[in-house]
DNA sequence: CCTCGTATAATTGTATACAACCTTGCCATT
DNA sequence: AATGGCAAGGTTGTATACAATTATACGAGG
């Protein structure tokens, strides 16, 4: 529930303000900083040759986003994702990018379905290859376009909360080619349903990728990684009908 | 997006900036900054009697809670709702509350069973007195034992976004007591079916209540409040089956 | 040897000073 | 009279100084 249709980027990366929060953002994504780790202002400021004040406000949009927890007087600590939050994640983003699917149904752009089918057939090359980093940034952005073409700043940017949220899981789970080339192949039903015009197919098939995705997260050792276990099951149970 | 689970919390209301935060909140909420309004750091810390430093952090948490939009270097502007985003929280909302009352019918205490029962006992009683206010309170308060009840701090607090962010509407377009007997009798069947064990009928229900309160909305005036039209029909067209 | 308390250090919270940028309005030039 | 440029004021961006709170370490007492 943030800055959407903001044409003047608030992380604006020209401001020291910016410039620290989109760093310190990346960096706890990425892993450098691990979960409980404390970030000090002062340490930080160094670390990037500015004074405390910008990594205070940066500080305190990435408690917003909820990947660091402020403690009063006390200090910011790197939140960790239990696997629990994961599972909840996956549920709502099953349901939501369904509904990005069927809006997008209508609402694509010329454009954006050329573009989905050229990162589709990339990544068809980029499995034979086996090329998983460049299987990873091209299903980041086949989402990416899919949030564009709902035509709504709301949902686009609910879901990329989302999305961006579970990229520190994603990084470590999703790597194996079997689920890269499925997962592709999903992308691809989605996109010729969108393509058909088929809203209620579209939705459908973006529920069922959700819940395969979170499914295949479970089976490679969701668990292992968080020391939690999800509280029922495996089964994702994401869907709505 | 932001900080669940957060036993300190972070709007916290001993800091200076948290209780900026919060009355800049509440004030932009309740309508005493209205749209396009510009909010000088000065201004309000002279009026709150703090410096600007407190006031700049609240302000960049109010930028990502989506209130407020700030142009770098030029100022703070208190954010306007188009009808279309209107319409688009209600669609993500029907779906999300319709998750949540599915999780919450298995999840849900006899505590907050009993305190929702209570709920629609009361709103019934102000509904046959015409008392308005009341009645938005008990209904504010019924979603918000639902989130709580669905035991995902995720939910609770995505749901809670969406809700807060349409308080600016809704408390200009729910004021009918028609819509209100209506509502609650929908909270009812929720109640019911989540109480029965239900847990199919209950998200389908609370879909259902969403689709009708927005639909209401529409009926009575949104349009005229807010100069833009949704971009086609009136139909929520939220039903995810 | 352990525990509690106090003092000191470290860290965050707030205020203020200074710099950079944008806006505005006046004045000169055409 | 219209326009362009320049200067002055105001607002935000950043840095730093000071206050308050918390963590740590050391020593005294049991």
């Amino acid at each position: 529930m943030t800055n959407y249709d903001n044409k003047y980027d608030a992380n604006d990366k020209y401001s020291l303000r910016g410039r620290v929060f989109q760093k310190l953002r990346e960096d706890i994504l990425s892993g450098k900083y691990k979960e409980h780790e404390e970030l000090k202002e002062v340490a930080i400021g160094e670390e990037l040759g500015v004074s405390r004040t910008p990594v205070r406000e940066a500080f305190r949009q990435l408690e917003l986003e909820g990947l660091i927890q402020i403690i009063p007087n006390k200090g910011a600590y790197v939140t960790g994702i239990t696997a629990k939050d994961v599972k909840d994640i996956y549920m709502i983003r099953s349901l939501l990018e369904g509904l990005c699917a069927r809006l997008a149904t209508d609402k694509i752009t010329k454009e954006q379905l050329e573009e989905m089918e050229e990162n589709i057939y990339l990544a068809d090359f980029h499995a034979q290859k086996g090329h998983l980093d460049q299987m990873a940034e091209l299903d980041n952005r086949f989402h990416d376009i899919l949030y564009e073409a709902c035509d709504s700043k709301l949902l686009e940017h609910t879901l990329r909360d989302f999305h961006r949220y579970v990229l520190r899981v994603r990084q470590k789970t999703l790597a194996t080619n079997t689920r890269g080339r499925a997962s592709n192949d999903e992308h691809r039903q989605i996109m010729e349903a969108i393509k058909a015009g088929d809203a209620e197919l579209a939705e459908k098939l973006a529920n069922r990728h959700m819940i395969n995705a979170y499914d295949n997260m479970v089976k490679n050792g969701l668990k292992e990684i968080y020391g939690e276990t999800t509280e029922e099951g495996t089964q994702a149970d994401t869907g709505s009908k």
